[in-house]
DNA sequence: ATCCAGGAAGGCG
DNA sequence: CGCCTTCATGGA
């Protein structure tokens, strides 16, 4: 067995964000079992599986396969992304101590990071997909376009499947997803935002050089199937922008209903009024509360 | 049965 | 601009 190792940061909770990782039985790109992460990543075109574990201080890679050393800086800058190690949580954790809504959830699950999705495209579509029905529907309908266009890793005894590139989403028959239960609009959706993706008019490079978070915003709603929330959860699970705030989303609301104790959902400018002390922290705000609510 | 899910587009006035 | 309907299904 390779390992490499990555010094943690404070602030850091292997066990929450296991928790999150594992939140999904149908979650088809990674497995969780006994407290470690497995994954399988594509390098340098080949399959490759990971186990990741962590203790105190110390978060463990390893496989069973030689890698370049390219390859392993891919990987560590790759689980580096992904459970925001980069991020220091203390103005975070000082802000949200005084918040009425905040504070309760943060000290339950202090040490959570927001775990990203580093590939914008895989982001997007399971934003489509997640678009007005409930979670457990989305994760069946992931599941499902996973299994049937993405790839397959027969490695160490088991079917590891990775998420479909744009050019196995690109021409979809609508007769074909429709048995898989996506309704004629997300198809429409989905297969333009991957034509987007294989001409290169949309790119996650293009959008990590803008910078400007408004900027980023007004790129991705110039796409169709893509509005205000998408554009918002891409910021923060995909791009690691700090600041991105979806009013609209329907587990906020009920967040924030279940903190305040109100009888119905908050309307959006209780929701601003709401997330006012978060300022330059809405994407963990955001984050924690969803976790509030599972 | 009815309403809402980690929405968005398109039509209308 | 704001409001209304449609899309598909499942769980409460």
């Amino acid at each position: 067995m390779h390992t490499r190792k990555i010094q943690l940061p404070a602030d850091f909770s292997w066990q929450a964000c296991l928790k999150q990782l594992d939140r999904n039985a149908l979650e088809p790109l990674h497995r969780v079992s006994e407290g470690i992460w497995q994954k399988v990543l594509v390098l340098d075109e080949h399959p490759h599986l990971f186990y990741i574990g962590a203790d105190e201080d110390t978060i463990e890679i390893a496989t069973e396969d030689d890698l370049k050393d390219q390859s392993w800086r891919e990987v560590e800058q790759w689980v580096k992304t992904s459970l925001d190690l980069d991020r220091n949580l203390t103005e975070f954790y000082q802000m949200a101590e005084s918040d009425p809504i905040l504070g309760p959830i943060v000290r339950q699950h202090r040490g959570l990071r927001l775990i990203r999705i580093p590939d914008l495209f895989e982001t997007l579509i399971w934003c489509i997909i997640g678009q007005q029905i409930n979670l457990a529907f989305a994760y069946q309908l992931k599941s499902r376009l996973v299994r049937t266009f993405g790839g397959h890793h027969l490695l160490a005894g088991q079917t590891w499947y990775t998420f479909p590139k744009p050019e196995a989403l690109s021409d979809l028959d609508p007769a074909e997803l429709k048995i898989m239960q996506f309704s004629r609009r997300k198809v429409e959706y989905i297969q333009e935002i991957a034509q987007q993706f294989l001409s290169g008019d949309l790119s996650q490079q293009e959008l990590e050089q803008l910078n400007d978070p408004l900027a980023i915003r007004e790129r991705l709603v110039k796409v169709r199937g893509i509005g205000d929330w998408t554009a918002n959860y891409a910021m923060m699970r995909c791009l690691g922008l700090p600041n991105a705030l979806p009013v609209g989303d329907a587990g906020l609301h009920q967040a924030i209903r279940k903190a305040l104790d109100l009888d119905r959902k908050p309307t959006p400018s209780e929701v601003r009024a709401a997330a006012d002390p978060w300022k330059g922290w809405e994407s963990y705000a955001t984050y924690y509360l969803w976790q509030s609510l599972s």
